[in-house]
DNA sequence: TAACACATAGTACATCTGTACTATTTGATG
DNA sequence: CATCAAATAGTACAGATGTACTATGTGTTA
């Protein structure tokens, strides 16, 4: 059984290396501190039996690197581990093929439990962090591209003009998305968008 | 040798434990997940040598209930715990009294070393993030209380007016004071202030 | 007391912002 | 092919924003 452990915690990890040796017949725990490190280990190994992923991760975070790990690994189950109980990102990370998602809160015996599951080809996912991405879907915001785009800039406190010059458009184009934006987020202004844009993870 | 160790990180709070337990002598060492309960703790128990205390918990952050905390265990050293080596937070924590300042990215053995020296009355703030606070303290950026109390209301999206109606002042006192800021945060509009106060932490 | 910082408040003006319209083009979907 | 969503762009207008001034009252400090 080999195991790839990716958290810039140390301590965090040592916790979980002792987890992990609860969890069946572990030969051997791979750690690093973040994506480059673990791309390295990976193309130096013969392959992971599971990837423990954090979320949070300096430079390139666990959700920005999952693609590249499934391209040096596709046999290897990846498992998001998460500081925040973050109703947002859970399901941005199954859609992209996560096999699980473990806040740390989480008590050691249900993470031991959640690993057996998802080494046996199941997936898994807190009952408190699915009922969150249910509310989610329900009062679900969806921007167009474009829309997701004009926001980012807004919320980096740039005018309507110079919006338009960076994307090329007409100032007055700029102005229908914005419009368009603030009424899907429901608000009246840029800076309260650029506030929802950050509450609700859009950025 | 009496522990108290508030993180809402159960997996990391195993970890600790077993770091602690190469520190010294260890009696005993009582754990939580949120300030409520570590109060609760504290007022059962007689008297901790050392409170490990996560700044990002639930409810009521460990920046915010630091002060609790002092009122109610005087004598014991209070040590932050910090996910993110977070630059801005140090300088007040260590203003409010705590003894040291951990962030969990450090090795086992240099937190074993820090603790040691803490139990020993010092304080210890790891070298990257001394340099940290020092760079901020050279470019520091201190608003008046008026200022920081509207720059709060324009992060969250109010308009001059609204500003003014809470405050029960004139509109245009509230632009005088709008433009002030935006000349000390050296920002063109509310919405790249509102930004400026996230980085900055002025928030 | 004089000087200073701060908060207060006003006028004036140019510019930006946000909304309400209409209208065209393009790509996807039934 | 007809329809629809999305992006584009224009006009028009009311109101908000940001800046440059002046000016007053209130504490604090040298």
């Amino acid at each position: 059984m080999k195991i790839l452990l990716v958290d810039d915690h140390a301590l965090f990890r040592d916790g979980l290396k002792l987890i992990l040796k609860q969890v069946g017949e572990v030969v051997e725990i791979s750690e690093c501190g973040s994506c480059d490190e673990a791309y390295q280990i990976i193309r130096e190994s013969e392959g992971f039996n599971l990837i423990l992923l954090d979320v949070n991760l300096p430079n390139i975070s666990g959700m920005e690197g999952l693609q590249e790990f499934r391209e040096l690994d596709p046999s290897a189950p990846i498992v998001f581990l998460s500081g925040s109980d973050d109703h947002r990102l859970i399901k941005k990370a199954l859609e992209l093929g996560a096999m699980g998602y473990i806040p740390k809160t989480l008590s050691s015996e249900i993470i031991i439990q959640a690993l057996r599951l998802i080494l046996k080809g199941g997936r898994y996912v807190p009952d408190n962090i699915l009922q969150g991405t249910g509310e989610l879907s329900r009062s679900e915001i969806s921007l167009t591209a474009r829309q997701t785009e004009i926001l980012n800039l807004i919320s980096q406190g740039k005018a309507n003009k110079e919006i338009a010059a960076i994307l090329g458009i007409a100032d007055n184009t700029v102005r229908v998305h914005v419009s368009a934006i603030f009424q899907i987020l429901k608000v009246n202004n840029r800076t309260e968008a650029a506030f929802a844009a950050l509450q609700e993870g859009l950025v």
